[in-house]
RNA sequence: GGCGAUGUAGCUCAGCCUGGUUAGAGCGAGGGAUUCAUAAACCCUAGGUCACAGGUUCAAAUCCUGUCAUCGCCA
């Protein structure tokens, strides 16, 4: 068994926005894969938190008539909120306003501009002095070279910024997307950053001086470092990991690089091309994957503000009330954008995924295993003596199998795979069940030892697939856990389902996991 | 405007790269049989111009071209 470091990241969310299904689904799916990590005996390290700085959230505050950081702190603490609403098991918060991270990211830029990779340059273009803003060559024109919120013509007008020098990274880009490929996914995804390298890198202004809510430029306080890489930088400086010297410094860099670093597909560009060329820059190794996930859209509709749809916390939290937080965790796994498409979020599709796999498939298969262990066997798990009419199901080697794929697709982040694997076994029960009819044997008391061999696998199976399900379900499989006595998880998720390992005897209680929801 | 993706049964999709029996799965719907179970599991049924139009081929959902629609990225 492996106790490997695996670091997870989502990314960090941006305190202007409400918080709403984006946020959980992003996070939620990161809690799924870094359970599982646990489970399987790992040592995992997964990290979210609030991206505080910028023009943005400066404005909002002067509209509010609050300070940025009062501003910041509110509604950080409101995604805080969060995790603790849907149970996430995040290792760590960080939030950009921490001194920790203020401070590190003056040292990262500082090492940036020694070695040259960040350096002074001059931007000039069209400038609107009344919303404070450049416009590009092209969009200048577009605006026949007016404000089109003022009407005032545009003035040309150049700016001292800080420049990080992507251009440089071109080449090597290049080749650790071919030597690599699995660095960004899915394929679609990759595919879209590699289409727009083609076109060719520019160097990328890193800093600005027209606000101040940010972090000053080692040097140059009138430079605020612009949020997106100030931003950036969390993934490291949560670990402590911009200078062994620093205070900050401690064993938690041992974490990097990231397995896995999930993000919405909005930040792709940043977090495909710009994030792997700071690192090289720092001389730092590159995260396994970048995995950008696409959007919910809420009953067939893109999700907006003047449509009012976002589905929000009130609404999530209303489905848990019904269903229960293992089916929003189950419905967010399964159904979700993890592909390059865009997923619909609806509350038919949502009760029907509940009640096909959670109470028909995996709840009904639970209870009548478990009661007719309690009519048959006297609620005590049979002992499995070998013979076995009917069914014709190599369980060991159907389980083994079955595991595997489990882990391997949590892997590569197929959730819906690793889940879809779990939920094989339960199906095969049911197919097991019907085949050899323990039910129609137990009418013959000559039978007895067959029934118990039967039921013993369905239990072991049972079993084996809520292991796999349990960092998906981790309330009712504890649930199942509880009733049918099986103790608590062992960090060894391969070994707790080697086949076989239920014992005889041991009490199984009749469960109903996942209650029937009748629709209004 | 540039680049790219997608368009297959009511719904969600697989198949297309490596062309070849009656185009598949899950869900939903209809019917049947059954009772261990949360009216569950099981069996049968659904007859969809594989967006449209051309082309290549003995043969195309599958390769090529064009059109339309939807979407994404960029400008």
């Amino acid at each position: 068994m492996s106790h490997l470091k695996r670091y997870i990241t989502t990314p960090i969310y941006y305190v202007n926005d409400r918080p709403h299904i984006g946020h959980v689904y992003t996070t939620t799916i990161c809690d799924v894969w870094a359970r599982f990590q646990r489970l399987a005996g790992h040592d995992v390290f997964f990290l979210t938190g609030t991206d505080e700085h910028g023009q943005k959230v400066e404005q909002s505050a002067e509209a509010r008539g609050v300070t940025p950081q009062a501003l910041a702190d509110e509604n950080s603490a409101e995604f805080r909120r969060i995790m603790g609403m849907f149970d996430l098991t995040n290792d760590e918060f960080i939030r950009t306003t921490d001194p920790r991270h203020e401070q590190q990211v003056q040292s990262l830029v500082k090492r940036l501009m020694d070695s040259g990779d960040v350096y002074l340059g001059t931007f000039e273009g069209w400038y609107d002095p009344g919303q404070e803003e450049y416009y590009t060559e092209t969009k200048a024109r577009e605006v026949e070279f007016k404000s089109p919120i003022s009407g005032k013509p545009l003035e040309r007008a150049t700016e001292e910024n800080y420049y990080f020098k992507l251009s440089a990274y071109q080449d090597r880009l290049e080749k650790m997307f071919k030597d690599h490929p699995g660095i960004v996914r899915p394929d679609a995804r990759r595919n879209e950053v590699l289409g727009r390298l083609r076109e060719g890198l520019l160097d990328v202004p890193i800093s600005r001086t027209n606000f101040a809510w940010g972090i000053g430029v080692p040097g140059a306080p009138e430079h605020v470092i612009y949020v997106w890489i100030d931003a950036l930088f969390n993934y490291i400086t949560a670990l402590g990991l911009a200078d062994s010297d620093s205070e900050w410094y401690s064993d938690r860099s041992e974490y990097w690089p990231a397995g896995m670093q999930v993000i919405g597909k909005e930040i792709l560009w940043f977090h495909a091309v710009i994030w792997p060329a700071l690192l090289m820059a720092l001389g730092l190794p590159l995260p396994e994957c970048i995995y950008a996930h696409s959007f919910w859209i809420s009953e067939g509709q893109k999700m907006s503000k003047s449509l009012g749809n976002f589905i929000d916390l009130e609404q999530l939290q209303d489905y848990m009330e019904t269903y229960g937080s293992d089916a929003l965790r189950y419905f967010l796994a399964t159904q979700g954008p993890l592909g390059a498409t865009d997923s619909d979020f609806s509350r038919s599709q949502f009760h029907e995924t509940y009640t096909t796999d959670l109470v028909n498939t995996l709840g009904n298969c639970a209870s009548r295993t478990s009661a007719m262990i309690g009519k048959y066997c006297e609620g005590a798990c049979p002992e499995d003596t070998g013979e076995c009419a009917g069914g014709g199901v190599e369980w060991s080697d159907f389980t083994a199998a079955q595991v595997e794929a489990s882990i391997a697709a949590m892997e590569k982040f197929d959730l819906s795979g690793s889940i879809a694997a779990a939920m094989s076994i339960v199906r095969q029960v049911d197919a097991f069940i019907n085949d050899t009819a323990p039910f129609k044997l137990a009418k013959d008391p000559d039978s007895a030892p067959m029934v118990g061999n039967i039921l013993y696998r369905c239990a072991e199976a049972i079993r084996i697939a809520t292991c796999l399900l349990e960092a998906t379900l981790p309330d009712r499989v504890q649930q199942l856990r509880t009733a049918w006595h099986l103790g608590e998880a062992s960090g060894d998720l391969r070994g707790e389902c080697v086949w076989g390992r239920l014992e005889p005897g041991t009490t199984i209680e009749k469960v109903a996991l996942f209650p029937r929801v009748e629709t209004s």
